[in-house]
DNA sequence: CACACATGTCTACGGTGTAGACATGGCTCG
DNA sequence: CGAGCCATGTCTACACCGTAGACATGTGTG
């Protein structure tokens, strides 16, 4: 994702993508919520946690559909039409869920934060298996003394471990929900 | 950090550094083991739960402490000495919570994914104040039909809202360890 | 027709990682 | 002691990067 390799596929001068985009930072942050258009935002009728996962696999999917832009995306979360798009919905769902407002907004930015994490290790793990982690916990030995050994455990970066945090997280969720069912958020 | 800059610094010539590291990324490895060589693994006396929130605030803020490194802390989870030090505080510390072997790598990773997007949301949020998010959700509008305005929100890569990240994740690990108390983590 | 303006092109600069040849200095070994 | 080897450092060079600034060109408007 060059200035120079974007202009050559579009059969320009690299510097006519100047005229368009202040720099090259400005090119990529459009080119990242592009990438995001195909991302759909689940129905409203749908329970809130379902529609929060849906939401973020499919921001995860569509980040990873175009691999170019991916690591961009990832570093800086898109905030063109479709950015705006995904982050209402994902709003939405935090509020339905009960939290107050703060919470709400802070409850976005973790899902943010992981689901950025998640592609940039789907992407560097990309092709061939990671063994890094893996070797790293083997290297270490029985986790307690009476363990058995861990046996195959999900690659890092896969959807499987991805799926994994997120329910972590919707459990984290709702567990703040069920601890205080009615507070609003109020400042103070 | 650059190949150039740290030959400089070091009054050598850069490909001197060739001689040591197989390439730039080897250097930024060994770097970033250093980088973490202060971050304390919290005692085992210590619950488990104040120990994981412990040990990775330490990791956040030495990776910060060391902004020329942090990015690459964040890109690739150092596997030197002090990275496998803090791997197995991390690992220890989940497999006492009562998770079974899978989920307490699953979970580790989970939670090295977060962190390391704190990091670098941190780091691109360094001194001044990044409005970008907090633009957008004013702009978005009321989160439902009667609310209240959010207010003031914690800051996007503030420790305040990585520690609100931690306490949502901490939740959701033990909530799926009530759920099952005595799942080993067999395979099948 | 003349002018302004948007757009594209060309050249050039300073930066990057790194491959390959060459220098050098200290070590071991006959 | 002299000779060779090997680790280490240096120099040059290459391909690539983002981008500043001057210049060409076409197009719509007065």
């Amino acid at each position: 994702m060059t200035l120079r390799r974007i202009a050559a596929h579009l059969g320009c001068d690299p510097m006519a993508l100047y005229r368009h985009f202040a720099n090259r930072r400005a090119l990529l942050d459009a080119v990242a919520d592009l990438a995001l258009a195909d991302v759909v935002v689940p129905d409203d009728q749908v329970p809130w946690a379902v529609r929060l996962r849906d939401l973020l696999v499919g921001v995860r999917s569509g980040a990873l559909a175009h691999p170019g832009i991916a690591p961009h995306i990832a570093a800086r979360p898109p905030l063109g039409p479709h950015g705006l798009r995904i982050a209402r919905g994902l709003l939405d769902a935090l509020r339905e869920s009960g939290l107050g407002g703060r919470e709400t907004v802070a409850s976005s930015q973790v899902l943010i934060a992981y689901v950025s994490s998640s592609i940039v290790m789907a992407m560097e793990t990309h092709g061939q298996r990671d063994d890094r982690w893996e070797d790293v916990v083997h290297a270490l030995g029985p986790l307690s003394d009476n363990d058995l050994p861990v046996g195959h455990m999900p690659a890092a970066g896969s959807a499987e471990q991805f799926a994994f945090g997120l329910e972590v997280l919707v459990d984290g969720l709702r567990a703040r929900v069920g601890s205080r069912p009615d507070q609003n958020g109020r400042p103070g």
